[in-house]
RNA sequence: GGAGAGAUGGCUGAGUGGUUUAAGGCGCACGCCUGGAAAGCGUGAGUAGGCUAAUACCCUACCUGGGGUUCGAAUCCCUAUCUCUCCGCCA
């Protein structure tokens, strides 16, 4: 959420940022504005009716003291009216607020000045390329021929399963699954001093307002029920993402400053509904209903967000390092950028049987945007004041994406995979065949 | 799922309709004292909104959330959530 006082003194400025998105948000912010006015006016004059009874209803007490019924009768009478017209004001205010913190709530995060310009996915920047493509003396096979090959996943029983976006990981290919999660949990524990949890996979309401899944994107997530229970309906929610719970981990709480910067990673899997998406029901594993992913949080003064944000970058493109795999990091333009975010790295790995790169990991400074919407706050030492602490996520990566990345770059001319040293211990092989 | 008891500030803990401006204690900050500390003594300190040049004053709200009764609610009523105890079920 943005911050109303910025809307107030800088109106320009956030109508200036919103339409470098180019969703047509700068028109929402008069409204707000005119809803603001109306707010403030209607709460001066019911506070002030308020101060009034408070010292009316003080002096009845005082008249009850001292026997005068007939005065305290009469300014009861009185004191009810005030009552009755700060019971109107009151609806009033809340009707108004609500209408206000309704629009705000939808107007996604203003962009950071160093994001680049432009309209879509094509104007995203390449910032720097690691690796390279890897060449083949074969043709290489695609992940889903590589799967079925060497039974690494079992398309046709995943949908029997559950419908299509699911899969079915069998054999190596869940022990890879497996190795994969824990080589990047040790990793990002161990080596980049993440604070390791495991968070619950399913959450309340709140939690999803809090990171900007919604209002905006109720439709993306699964609501969950418990039994026949209509009533239950939407309390809960599938982590689309394990930065629902995580980032909220602190929501509510003033945390002193001491405590920053908070780091923390997480393994979840993660349950999108990608209504409306393209690519769900082919086959394969590029979009899924359900697939893991390990996250990483950053809780940090403001001043060391965007320092925070480089290094978060750095720490998953060291796993497409050590797995051996070519990728690249572009920045994402204002008109690709997601909701929260005011600024946003993408890191896509190549896959050489899709001959495309792909979207493995996105690191976000949502800035203050989430604090604000879950009232997290530190205390600054030198004055005292509450700061809202800027909120970082990373995917540490995205596994699905991965995988299809592994087995198509160490394919083997006979079929099988060669892992990557690193990931050796974890999967206690060498070589899938 | 059933029965009962609870939720008060950073923590603890009193308060059952109007001297509560939420006592007392612990902890915290500052000062006095001290060679330096501890103890002791003193002072101060919440959050949000409104009004403001102001992080000054003043006003409003906040005792888990929401709703109600009343001139007036931490206090009475309803409701939701959570916690604890016991019973039942259960990996």
């Amino acid at each position: 959420m943005l911050d109303i006082k910025l809307l107030r003194d800088q109106a320009d400025h956030v109508r200036q940022r919103l339409a470098t998105r180019g969703a047509g948000d700068e028109k929402f912010v008069d409204e707000v504005l005119a809803l603001d006015d109306q707010r403030r006016k209607a709460v001066k004059e019911v506070e002030d009716l308020k101060a009034e009874r408070n010292r009316s209803s003080k002096e009845i007490g005082a008249l009850m003291g001292q026997k005068k019924l007939a005065e305290a009768e009469a300014a009861k009478v009185r004191v009810r009216e005030i009552g009755d017209k700060i019971t109107a004001l009151d609806k009033q205010v809340a009707e108004v607020e609500a209408s206000r913190d309704a629009i705000l709530m939808r107007l996604p995060n203003l962009p950071h000045a160093s994001v680049a310009l432009g309209k879509d996915a094509a104007d995203n920047p390449t910032i720097r390329t690691w690796g390279e493509k890897p060449t083949h003396a074969f043709k290489p096979k695609n992940h889903v021929e590589l799967c079925q090959s060497l039974k690494l996943i079992d398309f046709e029983r995943g949908t029997k399963l559950s419908g299509s976006g699911f899969l079915l990981y069998t054999g190596w290919g869940a022990k890879l699954e497996r190795a994969l999660i824990s080589f990047l949990l040790d990793l990002h524990s161990t080596e980049h001093a993440y604070h390791e949890v495991s968070p619950p996979y399913i959450v309340g309401e709140h939690c999803m307002v809090g990171v900007g899944q919604f209002p905006k994107f109720r439709d993306q997530a699964y609501a969950v029920q418990e039994g026949n229970d209509a009533s239950t309906m939407g309390k809960l929610y599938l982590l689309p993402t394990a930065e629902a719970p995580v980032a909220n981990i602190h929501r509510d709480e003033l945390l002193a400053e001491s405590q920053l910067p908070v780091r923390y990673v997480a393994y979840s899997p993660c349950f999108r509904a990608e209504a409306g998406a393209a690519g769900l029901g082919t086959r394969g594993m590029i979009r899924v209903h359900q697939f893991d992913k390990v996250e990483l949080i950053k809780i940090v003064k403001p001043e060391d967000g965007y320092a925070e944000l480089e290094t978060l970058v750095g720490n998953a493109e060291k796993v497409l390092q050590l797995l051996g795999l070519h990728y690249k990091v572009i920045n994402l333009c204002t008109g690709d950028m997601g909701f929260a975010s005011a600024k946003t790295y993408d890191i896509e790995v190549w896959a050489p049987g899709q001959n495309q790169y792909l979207e493995v990991s996105s690191c976000s400074n949502c800035e203050d945007f989430q604090s604000r919407r879950m009232n997290l706050r530190y205390k600054r030492e030198s004055d005292g004041q509450n700061i809202l602490p800027h909120i970082l996520n990373g995917s540490g990566t995205a596994l699905a994406r991965l995988f299809v990345a592994l087995v198509e770059t160490h394919q083997q001319a006979d079929g099988s995979i060669l892992i990557p040293e690193p990931l050796q211990p974890y999967l206690k092989a060498e070589r899938i065949a």
